[in-house]
DNA sequence: GCGACAG
DNA sequence: ATCTTGTCGC
């Protein structure tokens, strides 16, 4: 018998598209996304996902870590050239590749994904947790370290505060404070996701320092040097 | 038209 | 993302 594979027989769609197109596409997918709660009970397994560049190589990153433990149990890693730029609104198309053959290695399934870039604040909410999120058809979440769009308040100076990011309008996420007195992240849900699971998973993954755990597993695997791949 | 712009 | 040392502050 055969396990469920975590990626879909059938490929989504081509990569290497023109900026014009992926946009299109990007409009596309994201009226795919869902909105679906996630408790804390129900999770038992996190991954963190991050990409790294160096010499015209991208190195994927995945780390599987028990929940609530933060226990590393998996980590898998793969590389690929560079070759899509980097276009603001356009990461996933430069980092899709490289992770979709990191992901092809998992051995856990995860019962959700935090990744290093937005969900939903995007313009065409497509940022790179949301269209990932697509092609494992499982629960993701953006953790941004910076912004890309959006109006918002500061947020209270202690962890767990958070405030509101509109765009146009609308809501698309929140910039929460996972520390006291440091600067705050983005978060936004990618699929299968709802904004208030993204906050509380974001929280219960982040114990001690600005970022969530897997995140910061996952760039220490994408950064370390030595890679077999 | 001008400025902003995940990683 | 990447290039890079020391340094201020909780």
């Amino acid at each position: 018998m055969t396990v469920k594979p975590l990626l879909p027989e059938k490929p989504l769609h081509d990569w290497g598209l023109s900026p014009e197109d992926a946009r299109k596409l990007q409009t596309t997918l994201s009226a795919q996304l869902t909105d679906e709660p996630l408790a804390l009970d129900d999770i038992s397994l996190v991954a963190g996902v991050d990409v790294s560049v160096k010499d015209n190589v991208s190195r994927a990153a995945i780390v599987v870590l028990t929940f609530p433990g933060m226990e590393i149990i998996e980590i898998e890693r793969a590389t690929r050239p560079t070759d899509y730029p980097y276009v603001p609104t356009l990461l996933t198309f430069r980092e899709g590749p490289v992770l979709l053959k990191a992901f092809a290695k998992l051995q856990n399934r995860p019962d959700v994904y935090l990744f290093d870039g937005m969900g939903r604040i995007h313009p065409r909410q497509a940022g790179i947790a949301a269209h990932m999120g697509l092609w494992l058809n499982a629960p993701t979440i953006g953790v941004g370290k910076s912004h890309l769009l959006g109006n918002y308040d500061p947020p209270g100076n202690e962890k767990g505060d958070y405030s509101p990011l509109f765009y146009k309008g609308k809501q698309l996420g929140v910039v929460l404070r996972t520390r006291t007195n440091v600067k705050p992240v983005y978060i936004s849900p990618g699929n299968r996701m709802t904004l208030a699971s993204a906050i509380e998973i974001v929280m219960a993954c982040t114990p001690k320092y600005r970022l969530p755990e897997p995140i910061r597993a996952a760039h220490n695997a994408a950064g370390d040097d030595d890679m077999i791949d």
